[in-house]
DNA sequence: GTGGTCTAGACCACC
DNA sequence: GTGGTCTAGACCACG
C-alpha cells in the first residue's frame, strides 16, 4: 500500500504524514472514512508504532485527520477555515520552488499546465483507484 | 541584511543557502559578483565561521556560487546544463505543494498570477551589464 | 583497518573518502552492509567525529553510501543511473594520468594487464547474495 | 595559448603545471626547446609572476624541465631514471580510477581503446596542432 | 544508540 | 586578505 524508504534523508513519519494529505487532498480517502489503527499499519509496514503515532499526530496538527478516543482517526471532511498563516506559508514556498524551475529554463506556460493537471485531480477525485 | 532564525527546525546554513539563492535567482547578486567573506558575513550574522562555510559549499555544490582560494566566492554566472533529473525532483515538490494549496481553497488562476510575478522578477534582471 | 597520513597534502576526510569507495568498489563492503558508526570510527583512529562525519556525508553525495537518522551509514547497493558527465570526468583523468605514464615508459601492454587485475577485483563480488 | 580557469578548485600554478605537462609528454613542446620567460607569461597570462615561479619550479622538481640560471627554463629531453617510488604512485592512481570507471560500467575494453589512442598521441607527438 | 548541526578557535594553502 | 581543513566538545532529532 505505502512505499516507505528507510533510506531517505527524510524521516519515516514524515513521509507516512505526506502519503496520507495526498490520499486526502485527491480524495481517494473520503471526508470521515477511518484511517487504519495504528497497530494494524504498524504490523503492515513493520515500523514501529510509534512512527506511526508521531505521523497521525501531525495529521491531526494539521488538520487533516481527526481522532476519536476508543474509535480511531478519520479523515477531516473540509477545511473550516485555513489559517491564512498557513496558506501565506505555502504560497511563499512555492514561489520560491517556481523561481528556482523558472531560472532553471523552465517556461511559466509548462507550470501552468501542471497546475491544470493538478486541478483535474483535486476537484475531480473519484474514487476510481483506491486501492 | 538576513534575517535568520536560530530556533527554526531549518538548520542554519540551509536558511542562508536558501537566501543566497533567492538573491542569485532574483539577479540581486549579479554574474561573477563577489560574496561576503566567510570571516566579514560570520561576524556581521554573529554565527561561527563555520556555519557560513558549510552554506557556501553547498551553493557551489548546486552550482549558483563557485568560490576561489584566496580570492572570494562568487556569483555563478550561469546554468550550463541542468540535470533533468534535479528539474524532475523541484517540480514533483511543487506539485505537491500546489495540489495542497489548492485544496485549501486558492483557484489555479491565482496561483498562475503569482507566477506571473515571480516570471517578472526572475527575467527582471535585464541582460544590461551593469558591471 | 586504515592507514592515515595526517601529514598529508590530502585532507583526512579525502583520504577516507578514497579508503570506503575502494571497500565498495571491491565489495569488500557488501550492498547494505553498515558502515562503522561515526563516534566509534573516530575513537578507533583518534581523529575527530566531524571529520568522519564529513568523509560520509561526501561518500552519500556520490552515490556510494547512504545515511538514516538513528539507524547507520550504510553502502549503497548499485548504481541508478551514472551521470556521463562524472564519468567523462572520470575517463579525461584517466587518459591524462595514463599519458604520464606511458610518457615514463611503461608499455601499453603492462597498463591492460593491470586493468585486467583490476577487472577481475571488481566483477570480483559475484552476484551471490551472502547475506 | 591557455585556457586557465580562475574558478576551478584547482589553484592557478597546478593547471600550468598540468598544461606544460602536457605539451611536453605530447612533445608539443620538444626536448630542450625554450618555455616563455616567467615575466612574458605572466604578462599573458594576466596573473602575479609568483605563480608562473612556483608552476615552473614543480615542474623541475618532477621532472619535466630544467632551469638555466640567467637563460631560462627548458623541456627535459627525456627520463634518465625514473623513481619506481613515482610510477608506482601513478600506477596505483590509475588503479583507482580505473577500478572506478569499470564500476560505473564501463568494460575494460573500452579503456583499452582509449589507451591505444593515448598510446598515438605519446609516441607519434608530431607537432601538428601546436597552437 | 544513531546521524546531523553548531560553536569556539586553530592551522594551512593560495594569491 | 581569502577559502579550506581540523579539533574539542555541545545539543538536537530520530527510532
Amino acid at each position: 500500500m505505502f512505499e516507505l524508504d528507510v533510506r531517505s534523508r527524510l524521516p519515516v513519519y514524515e513521509q507516512l504524514v505526506e502519503k496520507f494529505k495526498q490520499l486526502i487532498i485527491s480524495e481517494v480517502l473520503k471526508a470521515d472514512e477511518q484511517l487504519p489503527s495504528v497497530r494494524v499499519l504498524a504490523k503492515q509496514l513493520t515500523i514501529n508504532p510509534n512512527t506511526i503515532q508521531k505521523a497521525y499526530r501531525e495529521l491531526e496538527r494539521q488538520g487533516f485527520i481527526y481522532s476519536v478516543k476508543g474509535k480511531g482517526s478519520f479523515a477531516a471532511p473540509a477545511i473550516k477555515s485555513v489559517s491564512s498563516e498557513k496558506l501565506d506559508r505555502l504560497t511563499d514556498e512555492l514561489k520560491k520552488l517556481a523561481a528556482e524551475i523558472m531560472y532553471l529554463g523552465m517556461p511559466k506556460e509548462d507550470i501552468c499546465e501542471i497546475l491544470s493537471e493538478i486541478e483535474q485531480m483535486v476537484k475531480g477525485g473519484d474514487g476510481v483507484d483506491t486501492d
